[in-house]
DNA sequence: TATCCGATGCCCT
DNA sequence: GGGCATCGGATAC
């Protein structure tokens, strides 16, 4: 059952706590981006096209698409043709597989690419329903403190502070401006 | 700590 | 043919 709803920018924040599981290997999510319909850095700006048709279906699918030739990216498709991409999780079940997938223990899920590496995420599964097998997920326990930032790595709409995370995790793929240094970036 | 750069595939104009 | 919602290694300081 997934214990959560509601469009690009209502559900990235709500997502930050709220445990992952694919093909029983997961964790925490803990860094979130939210991208709306109508917002010149989202996939869905320009409309319909092959690669972003799971953004035009039912929302609470995967939407995942390949990055710079040879990362993925995996995203909750929101509702209102919306997409929060998931950057981060605080792993918890399947260290080992997601070492061995990685090929070492380090930032196993600190970044979108790393995060479905881990996760064993590909292209197979764009547009799969996200309330049914290999997906499993555990709602947070109560809210969480959260902070927002700019998104990362993109040239439109820079400035949009909606990118969100787990205060003061160290699991983050990036430190957000203005908390305190420490956190790994790589 | 910050910046730069190459690898690499494919979508979209 | 241009442009990426990235990563990891190298370089400079």
């Amino acid at each position: 059952m997934i214990p959560f709803e509601g469009d690009a920018l209502a559900l990235a924040p709500r997502l930050i706590g709220v445990t992952l599981l694919v093909d029983g290997v997961g964790g925490i999510i803990v860094e979130t981006e939210a991208y709306r319909r109508d917002d010149p850095a989202s996939h869905s700006f320009s409309g319909p096209t092959p690669r972003n048709a799971a953004m035009f279906g039912p929302a609470f699918r995967a939407y995942v698409y390949r990055s710079y030739g040879l990362h993925w990216c995996f995203n909750i498709v929101a509702e209102r043709h919306g997409a929060v991409l998931i950057r981060a999780l605080a792993p918890l079940v399947g260290l080992e597989r997601m070492a061995a997938r990685r090929g070492g223990p380090a930032f196993l899920c600190a970044g979108p690419g790393r995060l479905t590496q881990a996760l064993a995420i590909t292209g197979a599964l764009d547009g799969a329903p996200l309330d049914r097998p290999p997906f499993e997920w555990r709602e947070r326990d109560g809210v969480p403190d959260i902070v927002a930032g700019p998104r990362i790595g993109i040239t439109k709409a820079v400035e949009a502070p909606w990118r969100f995370g787990l205060c003061g995790s160290p699991f983050l793929s990036r430190r957000f401006p203005g908390t305190s240094p420490g956190y790994p970036r790589r």
